[in-house]
RNA sequence: GCGGAUGUGGCGGAAUGGCAGACGCAUCAGACUCAAAAUCUGACGAGGGCGACUUCGUGCGGGUUCAAGUCCCGCCAUCCGCACCA
């Protein structure tokens, strides 16, 4: 006997041959193929890695060394996303300075990295917090500054009155903080922007032409929200002015009966003082700044407004006079703030009416407005519409967009939901916006050759009371001198938000020690787009559709050369706890990978989270199942005890390990990780069955199954003397002729119903078929005495009789 | 409310419209052992029958088909997004 599998001793042995080989380094060959293969880099959070990040990591890790297999250049990196809130505060509690605690982060992090022994190239290594890093962060943002893509503007953020700082829409979840679920409050302050909805249409078009997984296109298109409609201006009666809305049913301007703007819609101020309810407006107006968006959402159902007296509109197809009200179910972030209200085929409109009494006409026959709104657009005429009578809908919204175009009070107009994005958090641990304030020139960026302006020492993390970044306490850093006109000058104290760093990581690979450029033109010619870039669903709306937005932004100045950054979007599944929960702290369910590696081993870990189930799909942990996935290893490692000298595949396994090599460099490809490894277990079965397997059998199971345990099967590859290191060796070839079996057994039905089975010749026609199946005893039975109505063959599956 | 998924043995999960339950876990039995563990071999959807066999069975109700987990129509349940976007 020799000695059992060990994977304590080996695992370390590789990784430490792989390392020292620069096994994993890429090639600066340009003539070979390339493959980029991306996962998204993780925050290095105090807690250490968690066995939900090994899941795919190990997939990519599977991709990449296969393709390296296959004769790929493979650019497989890794960093660290390391600013962010959790380092900042864990520094403020523990008065330690944040780049110490990521240091020693990342440091724990790249440790436990390497047990799994992925096939990172670390020369790579990039980290968002290091000036060279940022220096490139602060350099695209001074690009989209310079083309009017990043503003400041007075703006109602979302603000978390626990974190003290202002949120980004995507961060807040149902009505409270992402991250810390605190309360979260409208507050106007000034803030950098970033003009994402310039944007929207090629974000938007630009999904046509890659291969993201289906939900992911799905969820970026509702979340831009595109929607086509007409923009209408409706005078106000006995003035020059107009009130402009935004209607996607332009064809029912019959119906609207009132008019409805937001609270925080200019013309209340603008007309103060024709308004004689005023103050009862106001009060309205400032109660609805004082709902939290909780509140709001919580009150959504019932409607609440104002009606301005002293102020009407007119209607412009009919001329009549029409109410305007102020209720907050109008957004001023959307449209114009304003909307003409259709209670007839609108359900918001249809409620508020009801509510306040206001005339609902029908405007598109087929339903009865009296019991609800009819907003129905695929049937039905328009009626009670003068010209636009006995239209359908899709006619009368075409005619009515051109009625209005010629009267020149209305046009065709497309909106979307997508917000510009909010750029500026009152943080210390981030990325400084290099961008001073000067009283004589305004907003002026800094001469990109001061880049990176570094973060400051600072006495204090926390963040203030009155909503200003700690930075803003440094009053010698603060100061400076305009860049322009060499005045005085004060430098902007908010940081950039912690998707900033991550917003063009992809590209920093590339050339991660580039100190002239953030990265060669020729690297990124020869390695973008990624080719695979696997990351979680909770980023669709957010890190991904912002890192588009900014390597869309770098096409247009002709700084990178792709449209789009990721050929091809996957996304894992969550692994849970033991009970079916989500693994928390709290819940007391965290499995650390860590103690599965000393117990089991890395290779183990690997197959497990691979074998767990299918990949895009969430799975409960299994200790019982861990362990049965170091029990194949363990057969997989006996094996070598059971070797025969044979030349090639043996007789009887032939076709079984062409479809094996078949089935696995396909599955693995579909991200079908778990029928690969069943299909390479049902083949070790095989060998057990036959107690015997040939070294050649061997060689290409171990060939299969190396990118998933790369350490046991390095070793077998070594002890048994085969060339090189298996990194270094070809993926097997299969003989596609070689995995059809000859004879084949079919099953043999009477009326749909299977009642023996039979072997014949894969190519075998109905005429050699038949007899042979009459022949059987129960088919010969069940037919007797009746009739054969039907007769289907179809080849290799099934020979099905219908009788009466 | 809108959008997206998911639903198959005791459990995790497989199945280009063609023998449902591959592979794994758990369980049971046998071999090995003084014994246990480990390992190897076998059984393992449910009901009925001594038995060759037989009936039922992929969330529920219909339908298409020689044949449906798979396709179509209508529901139910769970999970995840979004949510007054005019």
């Amino acid at each position: 006997m020799s000695k059992g599998y060990s994977p304590k001793e080996i695992e370390k042995k590789w990784q430490e041959i792989w390392e020292k080989e620069e096994a994993f380094k890429v090639s600066e060959d340009r003539t070979k193929p390339k493959y980029y293969a991306l996962v998204e880099f993780p925050y290095p959070s105090g807690q250490g890695l968690h066995v939900g990040h090994p899941r795919p990591y190990t997939a990519l890790d599977i991709i990449a060394r296969k393709r390296r297999m296959q004769g790929y250049n493979v650019l497989y990196p890794m960093g660290w996303d390391a600013f962010g809130l959790p380092t900042e505060n864990y520094a403020i509690k523990n008065k330690i300075h944040p780049r110490i605690v990521t240091e020693k982060n990342v440091a724990h992090f790249k440790e436990q990295l390497k047990a799994l022994g992925y096939s990172f190239d670390w020369d790579k290594e990039i980290n968002t917090t290091d000036p060279n890093y940022y220096r490139w962060t602060q350099w695209i943002f001074l690009q989209l500054y310079k083309k009017g893509l990043a503003y400041k503007s007075e703006m109602p953020i979302n603000w978390c009155t626990s974190c003290k700082i202002g949120l980004a829409n995507e961060e807040v979840v149902n009505g409270v903080c992402e991250r810390c679920g605190g309360e979260v409050v409208r507050k106007v302050k000034s803030q950098w922007m970033l003009r994402i909805t310039d944007y929207a249409e090629k974000l938007l078009d630009g999904l046509d032409n890659v291969d993201y997984i289906e939900k992911v296109k799905t969820s970026q298109r509702n979340w831009i929200g595109r929607s086509e409609g007409a923009e209408v201006d409706f005078k106000l009666k006995g003035k020059e002015d107009v009130l402009r809305v935004y209607t996607t049913r332009p064809d029912t301007l019959f119906g609207a009966t009132y008019m409805v703007i937001s609270p925080e819609h200019p013309f209340i101020e603008t007309y103060k003082d024709e308004i004689t309810n005023y103050d009862k407006v106001a009060e309205y107006r400032e109660q609805a700044a004082k709902k939290s968006d909780f509140e709001r959402t919580e009150l959504s159902k019932e409607k609440t407004g104002v009606g301005l007296e002293g102020l009407s509109a007119i209607n412009p197809v009919n001329g009549k006079e029409i109410p305007i009200w102020v209720s907050d179910y109008v957004l001023m972030t959307y449209g114009t703030g304003a909307i003409m209200a259709v209670p007839a085929h609108d359900e918001r409109d249809w409620a508020f009416a009801k509510k306040f009494n206001l005339p609902i006409i029908e405007v598109v026959a087929g339903g009865n407005v009296n019991e609800a709104a009819f907003t129905d657009t695929a049937t039905g005429k328009l009626v009670n519409s003068d010209f636009l009578n006995d239209l359908e809908v899709t006619e009368a919204k075409k005619k009515i967009i051109t009625w209005l175009t010629e009267q020149k009070i209305g046009k065709k107009k497309v909106n979307y939901k997508l917000r510009d994005w909010v750029f500026s958090r009152q943080r210390y641990w981030g990325e400084p916006i290099p961008i001073v304030f000067c009283e004589k020139c305004g907003y002026v960026p800094l001469p990109e050759s001061e880049l990176p302006l570094l973060l400051p020492e600072v006495d204090s993390y926390m963040p203030t009371d009155t909503g200003e970044s700690p930075l803003a306490a440094m009053t010698d850093w603060v100061s400076t001198t305009c860049p322009c006109c060499k005045g005085p000058a004060k430098r902007e104290t908010d940081t950039m938000p912690q998707w900033a760093g991550s917003s063009w990581y992809f590209l920093r690979y590339l050339n991660s020690h580039n100190d002239k450029e953030f990265a060669s033109k020729e690297a990124i010619d020869y390695w973008m787009p990624v080719d695979w870039y696997n990351g979680g669903m909770e980023h669709t709306t957010l890190h991904l559709l912002y890192s588009r937005f900014w390597h869309k932004f770098l096409y247009d100045q002709g700084l990178v050369s792709t449209p789009e950054p990721y050929q091809k979007r996957t996304s894992h599944g969550m692994i849970l706890g033991e009970n079916n929960e989500k693994m928390s702290k709290s819940r007391g369910n965290v499995v650390n990978p860590d103690e599965i590696i000393e117990e089991f081993g890395a290779d183990t870990l690997r197959t497990y989270e691979m074998f767990i189930g299918a990949f895009d799909l969430s799975a409960a942990w299994s200790k019982e199942g861990v362990k049965g996935c170091r029990r194949f290893l363990d057969r997989v490692w006996k094996l070598k005890d059971m070797i025969v000298e044979e030349d090639g595949y043996s007789k009887e396994l032939e076709i079984k390990l062409h479809q094996t090599i078949q089935k696995v460099s396909q599955d693995f490809e579909g991200m079908k990780f778990n029928t690969a490894i069943a299909a390479m277990m049902a083949l070790v079965n095989e060998f057990y069955r036959i107690e015997k397997v040939t070294k050649k059998e061997f060689k290409t199971l171990l060939l299969l199954l190396n990118p998933v345990a790369p350490h046991m099967t390095e070793e077998l590859w070594e002890e048994l003397k085969f060339d090189g290191h298996i990194y270094q060796a070809s993926w097997p070839e299969y003989d596609k002729e070689k995995t059809i079996e000859n004879e084949i057994e079919i099953a043999v039905q009477i009326n749909g119903k299977v009642k023996a089975t039979v072997k014949v010749e894969k190519e075998a026609e109905a005429a050699q078929v038949k007899p042979i199946v009459f022949e059987i005893p129960v088919v010969a039975k069940a037919v007797e005495g009746k009739t054969i109505v039907k007769e289907i063959y179809v080849k290799g599956r099934i020979y099905n009789l219908v009788v009466k």
